[in-house]
DNA sequence: TTGTAACCCATGCTATCCCATGTTATCCCA
DNA sequence: TGGGATAACATGGGATAGCATGGGTTACAA
């Protein structure tokens, strides 16, 4: 699982270490590396292991082959992400597209969210967890005892 | 997996360098290269290595032998698939009807798919890209299905 | 012959490999 | 429990291999 919050510095080439914790939850999934993509949901990156591609994967086959759903989200989900594998020290090197749609520079935050983490740019970030916590003070009635069965996808 | 897009240049004789990722994928399937048929879906290419092309196979044996979906898969799959070989730095040459088809010129787009891939000509991809995202956006709750690990049913 | 497709070699670019270093956390023992 | 030893981690940079691409040459068929 993937857990808290990590903040790498990313070098002149590109390069970012992956957090230790976040390398041994994808250890041993077969690719020795992480899945990345953009998210349609804002400018930062979301990224997983094997095992994540793979449930999306099983969860795709559930729908009819010829559901034009089906194609577009192969198209958006496959053809987004991209295969970084580790380094021997455990970095992987971001492609610059990539750098672009998350408005990464120096350095990456990475913030583990269960099955799933996302890569944001520090000041986004910043900002991203000001309206968070603003979200939640006016929400906060919505957060109840977690009465749904475990397992359910983030 | 066939994940991620790539776009590679078209030259003058026709060739086309397959992604590198893709080609390790299909590696150590027997075959040294890819199989590419025209999409009755539109004017893109598809493709995917031999054991691809052997799981079609596979699910074709099981439906009823006059079922119409049976004939239209056997003859557009099968017979209207083009097994493309490598050549020595990994490029294979697509022939002028596939060119046609997808309406390719001076570059291709390769788009992974999971399973599969498909290829597409620049402009064209972008259109459909706008309305693959927005798709995806509106009904991402589709996906939402019961996506535990790889072997339950349901 | 003329066109076309397969094969071979050359090149620039980029990612990757490998080694080195500082820093922090962890361990172990007095 | 303090403090030094050790291992794990993040980071930097140079060397190297892989990749995409271009062009020439040969083999075969129309």
């Amino acid at each position: 699982m993937f857990v808290s919050t990590t903040t790498n510095g990313i070098d002149a080439k590109g390069r970012v270490s992956v957090p230790a914790d976040f390398r041994a939850t994808v250890s041993g999934q077969g690719f020795p590396g992480i899945y990345v993509w953009r998210s349609f949901n804002g400018p930062f990156l979301e990224g997983g292991g094997q095992r994540l591609l793979e449930d999306y994967s099983d969860a795709i086959e559930n729908l009819d082959p010829y559901d034009p759903a089906r194609t577009a989200f192969e198209r958006v989900i496959f053809g987004g992400a991209k295969a970084l594998s580790f380094d021997s020290t455990g970095r992987v090197s971001l492609p610059k597209e990539f750098l672009e749609h998350a408005g990464l520079d120096k350095q990456a935050v990475f913030i583990g969210m269960g099955k799933r983490f996302e890569i944001w740019d520090p000041s986004a970030h910043a900002d991203q967890q000001v309206d968070d916590l603003s979200f939640a003070r006016d929400n906060k009635s919505a957060l109840r005892r977690p009465s749904r069965r475990r397992g359910d996808d983030a």
